[in-house]
DNA sequence: TTGGAATGTCAACAAAGCTGACGTATTGTA
DNA sequence: TACAATACGTCAGCTTTGTTGACATTCCAA
């Protein structure tokens, strides 16, 4: 509602008209799928999904994190993340060791196996992720940056800025 | 691999270090959580789910569209689509007849029940990135859309761009 | 020392994607 | 005018990935 020109609207604010805000929308929806093809190709062809990725991914970025800190950075319950897990530790890709302090814990890492299936993952999202940076510059990189980290839940950003400020 | 100081790197490239894209995908991964938050929880109120969130958007979008049309713009089979499909026509919020020139197509329309749940979805979903825009500001959204649209498959664009130029 | 909180596992179910096969109506063409 | 192709719907069955509920183990604090 509420997209005729509207005559009180300096040309400042021409970017919020709903016209403006569904595109991006649209942009949104369409350009996850493509963020995630590449990846979804290559976990196809060894039978895993999205998730087995993201679990990947996350225990790549911070080696020896709990069950606990995993599922609350992918916001899923316990028991969906379990049967990832356990598919993983079965198949030689991920590490589980109960915590020497608590041992309640089970601390993740990834094997050579893993790591090397990680890399693989990465470096087809990268590519594709590399050529729209490179196609966009790097003033839309900086944009782009800034819309999504406004979009995220309050708790969400919290996980996100934790991971990203982590040295690689 | 590769995201030591590249030292004959000049600084107009440093945005497409791997650090850079790696922050770029996470920021992608947790965003994508947020724009699909509001419109979520809406649907399970009403036991619905964000397929037939997608197949509402796109019929309220272009009234009047084919199944298989739909079909190519959501990139999923005809079985899944027509499992939603289904339940929005029997609850009475899409209708579907039988079309003149083709009378093997079906049009997709929404009923006055169904533009109604279309506004309630699209309102809280543009609530949401209308306070992103804001806080990012015009510029940054311009990056934002310009590196979504190179992020997408040749075909999807053209879906994208199709929809994208249409009057509301 | 014991009972509650926290961590993780097993079982069962639901949403939403997929393939394959098939039926029906309609269209277009050889 | 036959016949192949198209558009749509449906049935059956499978996979992935989310959910809740129940339960075992471990830790910690009253």
């Amino acid at each position: 509602m509420n997209d005729g020109l509207p005559p009180q609207m300096g040309q400042s604010l021409l970017f919020l008209t709903d016209e403006q805000l569904r595109k991006g929308i649209e942009a949104m929806f369409f350009a996850y799928r493509g963020f995630t093809a590449d990846p979804d190709r290559i976990l196809a062809q060894k039978s895993y999904g999205r998730a087995h990725h993201r679990a990947i991914h996350f225990i790549h970025r911070s080696p020896g994190t709990t069950v606990n800190n995993l599922l609350s950075i992918l916001g899923v319950t316990k028991q969906s993340l379990n049967r990832v897990l356990r598919s993983l530790i079965e198949d030689g890709l991920v590490a589980s060791t109960v915590g020497q302090r608590d041992k309640r814990e089970r601390h993740l890492h990834l094997t050579a196996a893993g790591e090397a299936l990680e890399r693989e993952l990465s470096d087809a999202q990268r590519d594709r992720m590399r050529a729209a940076y490179r196609a966009a510059g790097p003033a839309a990189v900086a944009g782009f940056r800034q819309v999504l980290e406004a979009m995220m839940d309050e708790e969400t950003r919290h996980h996100y800025e934790t991971i990203r400020d982590k040295p690689e």
